[in-house]
DNA sequence: TTTAAAATATGATATATGTCATGTTTTTTC
DNA sequence: GAAAAAACATGACATATATCATATTTTAAA
């Protein structure tokens, strides 16, 4: 149990809990629970049924989904701020997603009893987690898009330069989210194997460089170039 | 200009309109306009900016969205007591997809001071639509793992599946929603040629039947079995 | 009806990606 | 720091899918 309390935390201000007022933050914070969570620990399971949502304090973690083949998607990567869980609380449903830390986090979790009385009572509220909603949905529309249309080359450049736009880099240049090539091969939806080649090659064409798992980009234009 | 009334229409009862009060729908009637969209017809372009949402009185209409190849890539179908533009709508954005008639429609549009009015006052209306969009979310989930997981074959058996489950057939048992070769193609993510292809060999193995562009779905368990 | 245009169909071939095998490097554990 | 495990890398080959060419059929237009 954290001591430190939602309405003076920063994180609030970067996801619909801004639209709360004082009042509301008050009584989640009274009701919520801190916990941390090592990384490569599964925060919920595809089909768990959660009794409340999340709010990221720190750190990032991976949204995927088991296909029918035995191979995990990820979806979404979601970082510091924003909060997980929201959608299956909303339709009341299990949850159609798994949650696995990329790296150490920081979590408060939030009883869905307190959000859903949020939610009847503060149409603020419910409007910015509609338009977060609409937001999520847009992005998943262009990934439809990508992976239909565009070459694993094609997509494993736009991660690269994504990762890099919303997670940016350490002081060294690397990326600061630490993806093994396995990941890199369900974010876009390809065998391992044909992630590591495609990244050997990146590395050969000098658009990226790596040591041992860090990549960092040498190459942006060149990366957005690869069409 | 159409005389029927909003308060009376059925179609409302399979969208959110249907958590509108008698007050707001009688306003809303006040303020709509009918249109009639011939087949093939933009209801709206990609990037259009709208001002309002339309409700789908009759027919289906695909939603598009322009890949950096030139390919258009069907997201979704939508139909009869369905509503679009919403996500623009909310999100005060242009839209981030095409809609094209696939068959004549009757749709009315309803203005977006309306939309925006109810969806400040009535909460109800705001949850309703909040249930949608985590729908909507959801199944694009699932779109994204399968086209990054499944083979073109897997993904043209469930897009004719989903087809037969949510659209129906004609009495003679082909799917009511007439598609063209390139729309499947456009659906599954795939060349034009490979659609075709697959659906020939689903016509060889008997799990369908044709006539003209007519496809009647001859064998379900054997669609499903495809893995 | 005749003609033109569009959609469907299919073959031949090129290319991208998956799979399996195997070796090397990096990371973890004791 | 040594041993074990995991992750990374790369070759060889199989397979799915794209592309291009060209019929054929269906639909639209004159």
């Amino acid at each position: 149990m954290s001591m430190s309390k939602c309405e003076q935390c920063i994180i609030k201000q970067f996801n619909s809990l801004k639209a709360l007022t004082r009042d509301e933050l008050m009584r989640i914070s009274a009701c919520k629970t801190s916990k941390t969570i090592k990384k490569g620990d599964v925060i919920f399971e595809e089909g768990e049924s959660l009794n409340g949502i999340f709010c990221i304090k720190d750190g990032v973690c991976k949204l995927t989904k088991l296909s029918a083949n035995g191979k995990d998607q990820i979806i979404k990567l979601v970082e510091k701020g924003q909060i997980l869980g929201q959608r299956s609380l909303i339709s009341d449903e299990r949850t159609n997603l798994r949650a696995t830390a990329i790296n150490d986090m920081e979590l408060c979790f939030i009883p869905k009893s307190e959000i859903m009385n949020d939610l009847q009572k503060n149409n603020n509220f419910t409007m910015d987690m509609l338009k977060d909603m609409a937001d999520d949905l847009k992005e998943a529309d262009d990934i439809i898009v990508n992976m239909a249309q565009k070459s694993v080359r094609q997509r494993l450049a736009e991660a690269l330069l994504d990762i890099n736009d919303n997670f940016g880099t350490n002081p060294d240049g690397t990326l600061s989210v630490l993806l093994s090539r396995e990941d890199f091969a369900s974010i876009v939806g390809t065998a391992t194997e044909s992630a590591i080649r495609v990244l050997s090659q990146f590395k050969k064409e000098g658009l990226i460089s790596t040591k041992g798992k860090h990549i960092k980009i040498e190459d942006i234009e060149g990366l957005k170039r690869i069409e």
